[in-house]
DNA sequence: AAAGAAATTTAGACAAGACTAAAATATTTT
DNA sequence: AAAATATTTTAGTCTTGTCTAAATTTCTTT
């Protein structure tokens, strides 16, 4: 049995890994909200358990075996913010935070059951993918919506779960996956980007629109 | 926030003393799985907390502030167990396990979505009540099975969940909470009970029928 | 290429919660 | 009531996962 330390650290790193190529440790101590030392300390375990491959001084990669953890839990994850919502009616902007405890005691037999409730569902209420138990995860190609050229019509494909307050603003403009949207304007000198979606007119931040996922919409 | 260590502690002195009236260092040892120095040290941790009153040598005792702990979890542990039969169908001698991890990380909104999909419910599947929000409890009377006269018509009012296999062979013969049925007889020399039931007869050891509590059946 | 800055690791400490072995106190038996 | 037994507590150790401060290595700047 793994401890709820070792399972958070494998998913902090897969999750490192596929937003930015490289895991530091830093990147880690800032994700999980612990000291850079702490982080080296767990390293070193990880590492000799072959869950993670560490170089000294030169950041950490994930071995298949502990890919393999870390997908596992974020299934849990996924499965469980999914199962909030459509069975509880949990919105979408605190589901996070209850799976983010859940996750690491739910039984292999309830995640079967609540996998099989909810249809074998293929994303989260976030349009994040829900990984496979074999431990397999469809990834889609798409954009982040800061990087789309204006005047084009995209299709929202993922939004972050992390910022609960960005959940509930786009909740409230009816920005969800799967709506489309055309990217109006970027404003100039980092300013925000401009959507129209329903008719009407919305800003977006251009930090908030790096974790906003698109795909140019087949129209 | 409290450890879950803290959290399992103040259940099972709480058990204990429902079930036992005196909570001694070797129930707990026992109950919990842990050696008694380690219950020793963590009643001195309780009392620095005014969570329980402990006389060395002499057992302990919940304060109110202790009690109510003990009965939010429980609160959670049962409406848990409850949730899981009726939304997910988990057959009830799982459910207990289940609830076991998920009891200390339920936070008091969803508790309040569960409680409010089940209809407000006051026993669990077990027929144990279910505390209220308040940290008051209607407790039935009624008395174990072991305990009544041969040629009595009984109700099942509650069953103990801890024992898996004692729960599929009742649930295998129908032997669930508000079930009436005839006892039969009391075998001698501690044999056991024989109930009727549907018109069969069935065998119950005296041991188990420790863990069945019953009420007399207006007939 | 050397100096300064930033990131990482090491060293050592601490808290929680478990353990064993030994000592202290209660309880039971004779 | 003394002896034997059982229970509880104390003392000291261990593991996990955190921390700070200091040392090391890497990166950036000039």
């Amino acid at each position: 049995m793994l401890s709820q330390a070792i399972e958070d650290y494998l998913k902090a790193i897969y999750e490192v890994e596929t937003s930015e190529g490289k895991v530091s440790t830093s990147a880690l101590s800032e994700k999980l909200g612990v000291s850079p030392a702490s982080v080296t300390s767990m390293m070193k375990k990880l590492s000799e358990r072959k869950l993670i491959a560490h170089k000294r001084y030169q950041g950490v990669k994930l071995t298949p075996a502990g890919r393999k953890i870390a997908l596992e839990i974020i299934r849990h994850h996924r499965l469980i913010e999914l199962y909030l919502k459509e069975a509880l009616g949990v919105p979408w902007d605190k589901v996070h935070q209850e799976a983010e405890k859940w996750e690491h005691v739910l039984s292999e037999e309830l995640e079967d059951r609540i996998d099989e409730f909810l249809g074998y569902p293929v994303t989260d209420p976030h349009g994040s993918p829900i990984p496979r138990r074999d431990g397999t995860m469809i990834v889609r190609q798409c954009d982040a919506l800061v990087d789309v050229e204006p005047d084009t019509l995209v299709k929202v494909v993922e939004v972050s779960d992390h910022d609960p307050e960005l959940l509930r603003y786009l909740g409230g403009i009816g920005l969800y996956p799967e709506t489309e949207m055309m990217v109006v304007s970027k404003q100039p000198f980092k300013g925000p980007i401009i959507i129209e979606l329903t008719g009407k007119e919305y800003t977006i931040g251009r930090n908030a629109a790096k974790y906003i996922l698109v795909e140019k919409a087949n129209n």
